[in-house]
DNA sequence: AAGGCGGGGGC
DNA sequence: GCCCCAGCCTT
């Protein structure tokens, strides 16, 4: 590394900040949470804003803040609500641990929200980035933050080659995180930091030549800009069929609470399973998809098959009574398959998934009372019966809004 | 250190 | 299609 022109040198350094803070004076982005010190907004955007592009949660942040204006607001809603402001935007966990957290502060801080690094990463769902972005951009203090923007912006201007996600890589970009900090108006810098690295230094293409510290930036000055920093290693996609169904009992339909651990936990959905985990079911019953996809009900299409095809989806119809005797022995209720509604392919970390959405009706009246002794693991659950249209006061997953708009627009009959 | 956790923006 | 996103938590 060239010693004078350095950025850890101390005049360089300080070069470098009014360079970023000028750019900033014109560049910076119009935010919703921009120029907010009300340190429970900036919670807020923050959480939503773990790995969340800024254009997904910009409409979400809106309709939160008016729902849930202040901590004692959030603090004495229901989960279940919190977690239908939450839907579409992914990643759970944050919706539930900052009810949680709302909760702690109004028992534990006496409604007063933690001003400190250490007090805030106490908090479920705030880990050392978010805390150092409250306390510089709430509080102004001098809090270092390394996040996605920061971490490639930081690992070009010092050059690293190592994997920056990495123990080593960590330290030095935190390192460098608190060396660059101003003492005066932190939360700005920062701020400009993160612009900086969203708008000029892109994963793709950085715009080198309109940065306004490309001349101390160790990876431009040696053309490594397009290979700093390191991307990650993707991890396999594997793909997998699903099978979802909308049970009904008159116009009722069955729905259960996804537990805690399960994917999607907090929210709603239909009974649902894949097929990949049924004892050596999946092999034989999943065929080539044929090339006429449409749907139809499995009725017609018995009679006018004599039974033996293939689903429009590639599912061998001799599946349909494991399906139903998992239906039993896993949600507790009999019921035969009635309809194939639609397919639904989506991605979830690492999987790529078919879902199959059928609809199944309940045998006769006290069918689904199906003594819980029955019933093996996942049947602690919390199940319910309710009308399609009440669907919509539950938080579901993006699968599950979209086959529930699937039952109440195509299929009236069953509301 | 590695894997789980969702969904979609943007190219 | 693909890469990535204002991370955190558990194992």
């Amino acid at each position: 590394m060239s010693e004078l022109s350095s950025i850890f040198d101390p005049k360089r350094r300080q070069r470098f900040r009014r360079q970023l803070l000028s750019w900033y004076n014109t560049h910076q982005r119009d935010l919703p949470w921009r120029g907010v010190n009300d340190p429970y907004a900036v919670w807020i955007s923050e959480i939503m804003l773990q790995q969340t592009v800024v254009a997904a949660v910009i409409p979400y942040f809106e309709k939160f803040m008016t729902r849930f204006p202040d901590l004692q607001t959030l603090a004495n809603a229901e989960e279940s609500e919190v977690l239908q402001y939450w839907e579409g935007l992914g990643y759970y966990s944050r919706a539930r641990n900052i009810h949680k957290s709302a909760k702690i502060i109004v028992q534990e801080y006496q409604g007063k929200f933690p001003t400190s690094l250490k007090s805030l990463q106490k908090l479920p769902g705030i880990g050392r980035y978010t805390a150092g972005a409250i306390c510089s951009f709430a509080y102004d203090q001098s809090a270092p933050i390394v996040e996605a923007n920061t971490l490639r912006l930081y690992s070009r201007l010092i050059g690293l080659e190592e994997d920056p996600r990495s123990k080593s890589g960590q330290n030095q970009l935190w390192d460098f995180a608190e060396l660059i900090l101003p003492r005066k108006s932190p939360g700005i810098f920062n701020q400009a930091l993160m612009d900086l690295g969203s708008l000029v230094c892109t994963p793709q293409n950085p715009a080198c030549n309109q940065c306004p510290v490309s001349s101390a930036c160790e990876a431009f000055l040696k053309d490594r800009q397009h290979k700093i920093p390191i991307p990650k290693v993707r991890p396999e996609i594997t793909p997998l069929t699903d099978v979802s169904i909308a049970v009904f009992e008159g116009h009722k339909v069955m729905i259960r609470q996804r537990m805690s651990g399960e994917r999607w936990a907090g929210l709603w959905d239909f009974p649902r399973f894949t097929l990949e985990n049924m004892n050596g079911l999946a092999h034989p019953a999943l065929k080539k998809r044929k090339s006429n996809g449409q749907k139809m009900l499995f009725a017609e299409h018995n009679n006018e098959r004599s039974g033996k095809d293939d689903f429009p989806t590639g599912l061998s119809v001799d599946v349909v009574p494991r399906l139903e005797e998992y239906l039993r022995e896993h949600a507790g209720v009999k019921a035969s398959l009635h309809q194939f509604v639609a397919e639904i392919r989506h991605n979830v970390t690492r999987y790529k998934i078919r879902l199959l959405c059928f609809v199944a009706i309940v045998e006769s009246a006290d069918a689904s009372q199906v003594s819980s002794s029955r019933l093996q693991s996942e049947e602690q659950a919390l199940y319910r019966w309710v009308t399609v249209s009440e669907l919509e006061a539950y938080p579901l997953s993006v699968t599950g809004r979209k086959f529930a708009k699937l039952l109440a627009q195509e299929i009236p009959s069953f509301d």
